[in-house]
DNA sequence: CATGAATGAGTATTCATTCAT
DNA sequence: CATGAATGAATACTCATTCAT
């Protein structure tokens, strides 16, 4: 009678279903009780578990930026910043790769305005995270000497870029493609 | 600098109020009638401009991409790739900063479902002249040799990404900045 | 082209059939659609007019109790408490009699959890007008010498009590058995 | 006084439990799990006991409308009218005040469209008990010659009327004033 | 041409009731 | 017997679209 460990919850059936839509066809274009019947439960049956619609979304994104950053924390002992940024993209590309959804979902609801205080400084979080990687990276003279927002934006945006533009065009990219594109991005932002 | 002498005209004036509205709450999430409200128009007027809200925002999107085309295609004659790159990235910078809303659109609007085939197509002709470009400095050997969707998706994340960012900032790039930021983008993807 | 005379507004024939199903069913056993078509109206017209179902049964309450108050008001010259009595009870029947629903629907949603602070005022306001008459009546020795609350709730109740009962049985008192219990009415009360 | 030794039995919980939400927030108003919780029992208990919501309400009904029958059928043996009714009053509001939201409740709830036939005709043989004491007392030239059913209702209301009063003003009436209210009502109906 | 009142299909959410444990 | 998680029908309310003026 132990609940298995196989079987996903009812919650994390939502979740999931929810993730899917909300990626497909955003946030006010999906239906709650297409979420409900996507999950395989009833329409009630989602608000025992989240309050809202609102709720639901927000607890996607934390759910999913948690995961996104254990990614980016999980990051290296000390290395140069080419080993370091060539460690980090990898892991990045095989997170986006692997949950081409979640990173999607993340990108697209980036600044949605149903986000919530809590997730909002998830997400600050998770860029000063980022931003101090840089900064010790600059001050060892192995980085462009400009803002590191600026940096960080140009890394990330590339990425998202190419991201979008395989799913744009349904064709993931080689490893050798993702290794090319690893290479310039370390050219961008090298010193 | 004003394109006409002539007031706005009445269609002119959904599109405005449109593009605001929807950059601002999304297509869902923005009513009929708040857009008339914003153009100063009766709310039936709308529809005797568009047939339908979908039209409309394909209107805008194909109105809006017309006008980024206008960037790109005013493209120097033959130079280095070098200075080509340059002229693009700071007319698109300049395009841009001036018209972030329109930017924000095509961003936002992308593959959005409701966006008709034309819209589609008009899309892809885009991309195929800024392949064009691409292919033809490679050619030339003064790019590297990748894919060139590769490069694109590349050099227009990374873009993406810059003005994502200044305005999660609310703070536009300055002069060095765009320069400093165009100095990484031509290393990433120089050969 | 002018609005007739005639012819009940929207929101006129909103109230008029909210009132009637409100009585017979009560505010939570109504339905807003219900309402809508015994008035007549697409479901969403009603709420060009009342903000909220609450709103609604609010403004149907202030309107009612309006009414019944200027039943009271218009209330006589000086003459001795018998007469005024006699006058007030016999407007009073000729009211509820001829609004039976408003009379009832006033008595069912008198502390209803739905009602707003403004109705809630209207309601004392009406008390306090009663009471006056009876604070006036009482120091010129012509009725009993208990709390004029306790007299106000016993008429009140009287009154109250062959109405429902009246309702009950599907038929209306007599104008002599009207008389009769405003004989009743007064020898409970006069000193 | 507790009724029995055991401590209530679950159904009995329920009831007191769902008298109560009742008389707050009225029969749609409440929601079954709140009785349940209110109750201490789980939801699908209260399923075990009664059918429906709807059966609960009646069988609730019923119950106070017999505890309440009790009050006026343990009537006096033969005195005067008089004392009768001194005696009735007095032990109709010792059982109002010990029992107010039962009495409320039976009140509010009297003509309800929930109500089912049981519940109406044990109302019908209420009056009809109430009926033959004024009858009895009318045929002793005791009472004004009026119809049985109009006197009932007088005295009914006034009574209901000043329950009702005291719990708006949230004072219950003193022993002296119950007795000066008894006495209005005397005089309302005397001969 | 322009309007905005009117509509009803569609949405998020609640709640009486069931049933597997 | 008792439970409470699960359900889906029903509710209040919104909004794209129409059409009489």
């Amino acid at each position: 009678m132990a609940t298995t460990a196989k079987s996903t919850s009812k919650p994390e059936a939502v979740m999931a279903a929810a993730l899917g839509l909300f990626v497909e066809r955003g946030f006010y274009g999906t239906a709650v009780p297409e979420i409900a019947q996507k999950a395989g439960v009833g329409a009630g049956t989602i608000y025992r578990y989240f309050a809202s619609k609102e709720v639901l979304v927000n607890e996607i994104f934390r759910n999913e930026k948690m995961r996104w950053g254990q990614v980016l924390m999980a990051a290296s002992p000390v290395t140069t910043a080419r080993d370091l940024f060539r460690s980090l993209w990898m892991r990045m590309a095989k997170f986006a790769v692997e949950n081409l959804q979640s990173f999607v979902f993340m990108e697209l609801h980036h600044h949605a305005r149903y986000l919530d205080d809590e997730s909002r400084a998830l997400e600050q979080r998770m860029l000063a995270l980022f931003e101090d990687i840089i900064k010790a990276a600059q001050s060892r003279g192995e980085l462009k000497a400009a803002p590191p927002r600026l940096l960080m934006a140009i890394i990330m945006g590339m990425f998202v870029g190419l991201i979008r533009d395989s799913i744009e065009q349904d064709l993931m990219l080689s490893d050798a493609e993702w290794k090319l594109a690893e290479q310039c991005g370390w050219e961008a932002i090298r010193a």
